[in-house]
DNA sequence: ACTCAGATTTAGGGTAGGCTAAATCTGGGA
DNA sequence: TCCCAGATTTAGCCTACCCTAAATCTGAGT
C-alpha cells in the first residue's frame, strides 16, 4: 500500500488518466487506448507513453494491444479524485452560486488542488452528501462507491413513470438544455412514447410534453418509481 | 494589453515567480536572481533561465547582472495572483474552518486553480474584505493595492500603544506562537520596553506581559493607535 | 587601479508529458 | 487461410522547468 506515498506524488496528468480510465471500465472491463486518447483529448500515441509509465508504477495492468485495466492501488487513487471531483461540485452548487452546467470545468482544475483537509471540510458542511448536483455516486474518504446505475431513459418503457436519477452529461450548453426541460435529478416524470430504432421519445414533465432524442435519452439514467 | 491572453497562458510556476518578484520589490526597487532563487527555494541558475523566458514574454524587465523589475503586464499578473491568495485565506478562515497559521498552504496551490469567476464569488460572499487573514491589503480586481504598511513592532518607541496592522509571516509554528501572545491584526497592545541592538522587546497584550526577540519585532507591523 | 569573493549567467543534462510519422499488430471478411 | 483497415506501439522530436558545474561579471577594499 504505498498509495500514501503516491498521493503526494501524483501529477495532474496522471490524475486525470486514472479517473478517466476509470469512468471506461464498468465493472474492471479493459479501457483502450483510442477511448483513453478521446476522453482526454490526446493523441493515442500519447496514451500509449503515459500507460507504459503507469503500468510500471503499478497503476494500471497493460496488455499490450488489448487494453488497460486499474490495479487496486490505481482505483483507489481514482476513486479518491472522483470524490474530490464530485464534492467540489456539490460544494460550489451549494455555497457559490454555481449552477449544475458550470461546475465541471472548475471541479476539474481544483480537484487536483485542494488538500484532502479541505475535501473533508467541504465534505462535513455540505452533511457528507452522497450524490453531486448530476447525480452522481460520491465516493466515500476509504474509496467505496454505491454505483446507483439507473436505466437510461432510452431504455424505459412507453408509459412508465419514473425518477431521474443521474444526467452523465457535462458539457453546459447540453446540461441547460436538459434543465430547460426540467429534467434534474430527482424530478418524476413520464415516457409517453418512445420510437423503435434509436428514435425520439415523447416524455411528460410537471404537465409539459417533450420530444427528445434518443441521444439525450442515454446521458438521462433513470429509476423506476416504486412509490406511485 | 495582451495580458488578458497571458492568463490563460501563465503556467504555475510563472504565476510564483512573479508573484515572488512583486513581494520583492517595494516601490519598484529591483529583485535579484538570488533574493528570487531564495524565496522560491530554486537555484539561481534556475532563475536566471527563468527570468530571460519571462523577459522575452514582456512581464519583466531585466539588466543582466542587475536585476529584475515587474512590467505592467507582470505586475497586473503579480496583483492578480495576490488578491486570489488572500482572497482564498480569507474565504478558507471564515466558511471551513481554516486557521491563520493552516490557510497559506492550502491557499498557495488553490491560487493557480481558481477561476476568475470563482475568486469574484468568495470575494462577494465575504462583502469584499480590504485585508486577509493575516492583515495584508487585498488588491481589488483591477489592479489596485492599498500598500497600508504599518511600521515594524520593532521600531515602535517604548511606551506607546498601538495597534497590529499585518503580521509578516507564512510558516504555522510561528504564527501559532505569535497568535498565544494575543496578536492579531486590529489588537491593540503597549510597547513595555525596548532593548537597543536589536534586543529583546516587552509587550502588554491584554493586561499580560511578553517579551519577544527582535525577529519576531520585523514581521509584526502596527499602526499608531489614533484613537486612545 | 587591481584583485578576488560572491553573484550571476551559461553550458550541459534530466524528467514529465505532449506531438507526428512510421512501424507493427489484430481480427473480421473474402 | 489470407489480407488489409484500423488500432496500437515505437521512434524521434519538442517545450517547460528544474539541476549541477563551469565560466563570467561586478564592486568593495586595498
Amino acid at each position: 500500500m504505498n498509495a500514501a506515498l503516491q498521493h503526494e506524488t501524483l501529477t495532474r496528468s496522471v490524475e486525470d488518466y486514472l479517473k478517466a480510465i476509470y469512468r471506461l471500465s464498468p465493472q474492471g472491463r479493459a479501457a483502450s487506448t483510442s477511448e483513453i486518447a478521446q476522453r482526454l483529448e490526446l493523441s493515442p500515441a500519447s496514451v500509449s507513453g503515459m500507460v507504459k509509465r503507469l503500468s510500471e508504477q503499478g497503476l494500471l495492468e497493460h496488455v499490450p494491444y488489448k487494453g488497460v485495466q486499474l490495479t487496486a492501488d490505481g482505483r483507489r487513487a481514482a476513486l479518491r479524485m472522483l470524490r474530490r471531483h464530485r464534492l467540489i461540485e456539490a460544494y460550489l452548487v451549494a455555497f457559490l452560486g454555481y449552477t449544475w452546467d458550470t461546475v465541471h470545468e472548475e471541479a476539474e482544475r481544483l480537484e487536483h488542488a485542494v488538500s484532502d483537509t479541505m475535501v473533508e471540510r467541504m465534505a462535513a458542511v455540505l452533511g457528507n452528501p452522497a450524490v453531486d448536483p448530476h447525480g452522481d455516486p460520491i465516493p466515500t474518504s476509504d474509496g467505496d462507491i454505491h454505483e446507483t446505475a439507473g436505466i437510461p431513459l432510452s431504455e424505459v418503457p412507453a408509459g412508465a413513470r419514473v425518477e431521474v436519477r443521474q444526467v452523465e452529461e457535462s458539457q453546459p450548453d447540453r446540461l441547460r438544455y436538459i434543465a430547460s426541460l426540467g429534467l434534474r435529478p430527482g424530478v418524476r416524470f413520464t415516457v409517453v412514447d418512445r420510437q423503435p430504432f434509436r428514435g425520439p421519445i415523447t416524455i411528460e414533465v410537471a404537465g409539459r410534453t417533450h420530444v427528445v432524442g434518443s441521444e439525450l435519452g442515454q446521458v438521462v439514467r433513470c429509476a423506476g418509481d416504486e412509490d406511485a
